[in-house]
DNA sequence: GGCTATGTATACAGGTTTGTAAAGTCAAGG
DNA sequence: CCTTGACTTTACAAACCTGTATACATAGCC
């Protein structure tokens, strides 16, 4: 329960409504939300659309999902490289987050779909929840690893900062800005 | 000639087309792009829809005249800033954005557009025009008032991470963090 | 006076959007 | 064998969207 209540769990969803899912991640990430109609997810993955507003009530529903399950399967993929990771850990969100750059070049998903949704929209407590756990787990991490560190918490957030603001400015300054905020990090962990 | 091409003189706007500016203005930061459609925003500011299409050709012309406009009237407030500062006058742009989001609360009106536009739209290069402006007047003022520092690039890309990640979150995290960026910002440039 | 630019009022074209209704197919499982 | 659940097909309702056409009013300026 707490957060786990809300999880998509893929193996719940029938086939149909698992690919009107895959579809709508995909093209909700390409296009943004508004310009993608129900429509076109429906006949992309060629699932009709009663069976998507069955399962998922309508297109906020669908969204939220869209965001949901797109911090499910990528929450794993961070926690594996951060246990690969060699101290100080904090650096793997910089490499995750690199990596993801080399396939999808339109920045935050989470960013992009708070500028277009209202605070209103169900979808919003989830992007905030993604954000706050990214946050914290930097947090931790810095906590942790450099336990000696004067004031961790706002040394997290100058970390937070710099992984964000590249990773948000991605579609317009490209990849190179997320790694010289890497290495900017690089030196304010080395101390 | 150059940029100063694409700007707009409220003198040249007709009132009609400048009451349509300004209410477009309101309108696409406060709701998004896509949400608002024409016929609110002739309504709202009571001059027709076929002078609005005179004027600024189609929405995408409108949407493009918005930033530009909204570009227009804030840089010369940024300066007006910086004339007024203690060195290291960079500290500047987090005071102007600390005072923005006093007002405004949807954080980077061109973040904000770019997560709604395609790159072909006519308002892209409006938005990277500005944050090309943003990022090499800091490094600009980092250049003058620190001419001793080691890599002055890369301390004015610091900052710029810092300042446009704290506001890019803005929506997500409210003021505090832009007031924490300013500090660590601050301890940045002391030594 | 007459030209030009600005704006109004009204209506409409043509398309897209979300969302629903109704009837029927198909396969698994008790 | 028969119920249940997933899905299809087709059609439609009701907004909403951008953009245009037509005809008229008004005011400044040469």
């Amino acid at each position: 329960m707490g957060v786990d209540d809300q999880r998509i769990d893929l193996d719940d969803l029938t086939p149909g409504a698992r690919k009107i899912l895959e579809v709508a991640s995909e093209l909700f990430y390409e296009q943004g939300i508004h310009p993608v109609g129900v429509d076109t997810i429906a006949a992309e993955s060629k699932v009709t659309k009663p069976i998507l507003y069955k399962n998922f009530g309508n297109k906020d529903g669908l969204v939220a999902a869209y965001l949901r399950h797109r911090h499910d399967t990528w929450w794993p993929v961070l926690e594996a490289a951060i246990a690969a990771a060699e101290k100080p850990r904090a650096l793997a969100f910089f490499d995750v987050y690199a990596e993801d750059a080399k396939t999808i070049t339109r920045g935050c998903a989470y960013l992009n779909a708070a500028a277009e949704l209202a605070e209103e929209h169900p979808a919003y407590s989830v992007i905030r929840r993604h954000k706050h756990l990214v946050r914290t787990r930097l947090a931790e991490l810095i906590a942790e690893d450099l336990p000696d560190t004067p004031d961790p918490g706002s040394l997290a957030d100058h970390l937070f900062l710099l992984l964000e603001g590249a990773f948000a400015h991605h579609r317009i300054y490209g990849a190179g800005l997320l790694a010289e905020g890497r290495e900017i990090a690089e030196g304010l962990l080395r101390r």
